[in-house]
DNA sequence: TTTCTCATTTCGGCCACAGCGAAGA
DNA sequence: TATCTTCGCTGTGGCCGAAATGAGA
């Protein structure tokens, strides 16, 4: 890092804010986004500390920096050695949550008081930010991967690692949390296979409506105390794991990479399914807030590791996204599309048209009846704008009649 | 089934000016 | 180095026209 906050310029920047596009301290970042229902909604994540310009996706644990996906992509598929460094995804946030919520959401802090322990109802407490369609949509996408990679092993992490499965790392869903990974959403379902919400995903209409209908962010009363106190403690406690090489019980999550690597099997596997991949590893699967989830579908990140321990990443779009392209591009350009580019014309079962069909016109419905409120970012100039002379709905100048 | 026409919806530009930040004195 | 002044840019809301979309013949 090292580069300051770009709020108050004096703290180390931690946080990078997809849509204010700045980074931030961790001070700054729940002033800013404490502010009203709206900045309680942006996407935020770790800040890359090798540009400092981009978001974070990736951990890497040998080099101990977060990376974003192009300085991931620049240090690591460009060296062979480097390729086989183990990484972890960096999970999104929204909202306003708190030391213990955040440490859960990038289980880099506190992860003691997690391990151990994976019921539902814990997971559950700590992740207050994070909407029920979020949690059921990932275990759903674990319940495909179940049923299409028989032969994968999916589950293959301690019970250290499952405390973290679902708070830390998206990047491999642990199917040993099946009871809270069924929610209603898919349970509900009678699609033959439960709803994914993944730029894999075979009906994308059907994900976004129920992003929409389950998060409610502003039912979410977060509060922060002791923000920078907590984190002090929890980076020392981070820094001091990752010496002692525990990077595993760090991010309480299984590694990308390794021989023993969930995602391995999908890349071995031939024929490998994309969009089931990305269903392993969206790069904000586990945010809370439609704004990340939307980012997963615009952003399908795609780091695998294979048996030569070689790294495939795919990224479907890149460059930089616009508060405006998160409000529906993400979804509907791809849905309206048809299938993702990257989703290859493998079995075409998984929705019967009918479903698909219906899907269709629920998101139009939705979409049409979806309401995007303005931000007034000064309300000064709101209210003399409100009062000021108009002539065809052009303003004028204060002398003229 | 395709093509054309008309109605409806969506979206961007325009306007004045207070306020903010950068640059220079 | 600190303070002050100047300049340029930004954002605010309602209306209009062009473009896009949908429906019907």
């Amino acid at each position: 890092m090292g580069y300051m906050c770009d709020f108050c310029g004096d703290q180390r920047s931690m946080v990078y804010c997809r849509s204010d596009a700045a980074c931030l301290c961790l001070s700054c970042d729940r002033n800013v986004h404490s502010a009203n229902a709206l900045s309680k909604r942006h996407s935020r994540t770790l800040a890359c500390e090798r540009c400092s310009s981009q978001p974070a996706v990736v951990k890497c644990a040998e080099e101990r920096v977060s990376l974003c996906q192009n300085c991931d992509w620049i240090g690591h598929a460009h060296s062979t050695s480097a390729s086989t460094h183990k990484r972890q995804t960096i999970n999104c946030y929204s909202g306003c949550p708190s030391a213990a919520e955040l440490s859960s959401i990038w289980s880099f802090v506190l992860n003691t008081s997690s391990v151990g322990e994976s019921t539902c109802e814990q997971e559950m407490g700590l992740r207050s930010i994070a909407s029920s369609s979020a949690r059921n949509t990932l275990g759903a996408a674990e319940n495909t991967i179940s049923q299409n990679m028989p032969s994968t092993k999916v589950n293959d992490v301690s019970d250290n690692d499952r405390s973290g499965a679902w708070v830390g790392n998206s990047s491999t869903p642990q199917l040993s949390s099946a009871p809270c990974a069924l929610g209603p959403l898919a349970g509900s379902t009678n699609l033959p296979l439960p709803k994914l919400c993944c730029p894999g995903s075979k009906d994308p209409a059907v994900c976004e409506d129920d992003i929409y209908e389950d998060l409610n962010m502003d039912e979410v009363d977060l509060n922060i105390e002791n923000y920078e106190e907590l984190f002090g403690v929890a980076l020392s406690h981070s820094e001091e794991l990752l010496e002692n090489g525990g990077i595993d019980s760090l991010f309480g999550t299984k590694n990308m990479s390794g021989a023993d690597s969930n995602c391995q099997g999908a890349v071995a596997a031939e024929g490998l399914s994309v969009g089931v991949a990305s269903a392993i590893q969206p790069a904000c699967s586990n945010a809370a807030s439609a704004d990340s989830l939307m980012i997963s579908k615009r952003e399908p990140i795609l780091c695998l590791t294979g048996t030569q321990g070689h790294t495939i990443s795919f990224s479907g779009l890149t460059g930089e996204s616009s508060a405006g392209d998160y409000q529906d591009c993400g979804a509907s350009s791809m849905f309206l599309m048809g299938e993702p580019p990257w989703c290859p014309p493998g079995p075409e079962s998984f929705f019967p048209s009918v479903s698909r069909s219906n899907a269709v016109m629920r998101y139009k419905e939705k979409k049409k009846s979806r309401k995007f409120e303005k931000t007034v970012r000064y309300a000064s100039r709101k209210a003399r704008a409100d009062v000021r002379k108009r002539v065809q709905g052009r303003f004028v100048k204060t002398g003229d009649a």
